[in-house]
DNA sequence: GTCTATATTTCGATAGAC
DNA sequence: GTCTATCGAAATATAGAC
């Protein structure tokens, strides 16, 4: 609380006087950006595009949008780990008494469309969820592992946006040449 | 350090005793788990197979290994987000003054395998970075999400469970299809 | 080495002036 | 709404007996 007090330039009370208690801030936060990425994660999948315009959109509008604020995969995930009741919190808040309700609805829809063009042979068999868990992988991770390709690849900032420039283009190829027959 | 010394059957003053404060216990901790993973990683990759027997060795082994404790994807992210610091300190600690140079030795080569597998044609041109983050990204995000998992797919703890077993076959097929010509 | 008891610090929270 | 001052709890760290 005081570091953010700080940061923002108000005193510690004040933060208190808007929410209440840390926790409710945290969730505050939490809620602002968790719900500004998975309505986008979801309206990308559930438009009436064929799968190869899925995974183009899908790729490029991440990686352009995530750049912008390029710690919120990592805090994302980092939350999860530490305090994951606030993912179910928030989904069973947002979608009513059964969480997990609004991907339950489209999953189906994803599951019908790959099935869909695996039978007339325009891509090979693949279940919705490993498809779902790859998409979003490969965009998420190198966000959340930031510091590691910092380390791991020598990666500078200038280096990583060249690194996030190729990737951009790169990706959506690597992942429909996978779906590939 | 309370709720450890009481999950740990002993006295907060012990863990003291034996690690003279709170970031130093976190430093061990991360030392441990973090140097458990990195050289399983990098081994794999620096053998003499072919690109195909590394990619389904890699797969395999790293989900078969983290399966048994698959708090620890999350665990490492998690720290890398809240304190990028203590990878920094430990891979200047294990690989001297340089730090990524474990790496930077290894990256060359296998770019030069990637290069030499796509000009006879065997693969698509990649650049080794790309190719290290898609199949570390691949391997580790169901596992460091897996909270999301449990919401938005509804998989309990049985369906992770054989939602890893499919991946564990599917996922190499999808990196060497997307790796084909 | 392991404990009890306690000192010290930090931090979230509140009261109350303005 | 925003601040100063302060309370009270919790947690880290230390002292010292065993």
């Amino acid at each position: 609380m005081q570091e953010i007090a700080e940061e923002a330039g108000v005193n510690p009370a004040l933060l208190h006087y808007y929410f209440k208690s840390k926790d409710r801030l945290a969730q505050a936060v939490f809620r602002e950006l968790a719900g500004r990425m998975i309505p986008s994660i979801v309206s990308v999948l559930s438009s009436g595009d064929t799968i190869e315009k899925k995974v183009e959109q899908f790729v490029r509008r991440y990686i352009d949008t995530v750049r912008e604020s390029p710690f919120v995969p990592g805090y994302i995930l980092a939350e999860l780990y530490f305090n994951p009741q606030r993912i179910t919190a928030l989904t069973s808040e947002i979608a009513g008494a059964h969480p997990g309700e609004v991907m339950q609805s489209f999953l189906p829809k994803l599951r019908a469309q790959l099935d869909e063009q695996a039978r007339i042979g325009a891509i090979r068999p693949i279940a919705p969820e490993q498809f779902l868990v790859n998409l979003i992988a490969l965009c998420v991770f190198p966000f959340a592992a930031r510091p590691l390709l910092g380390i791991g690849l020598g990666l500078d900032d200038a280096a990583f946006s060249r690194f996030l420039d190729r990737r951009r283009t790169e990706l959506p190829k690597f992942i429909l040449n996978a779906l590939r027959p």
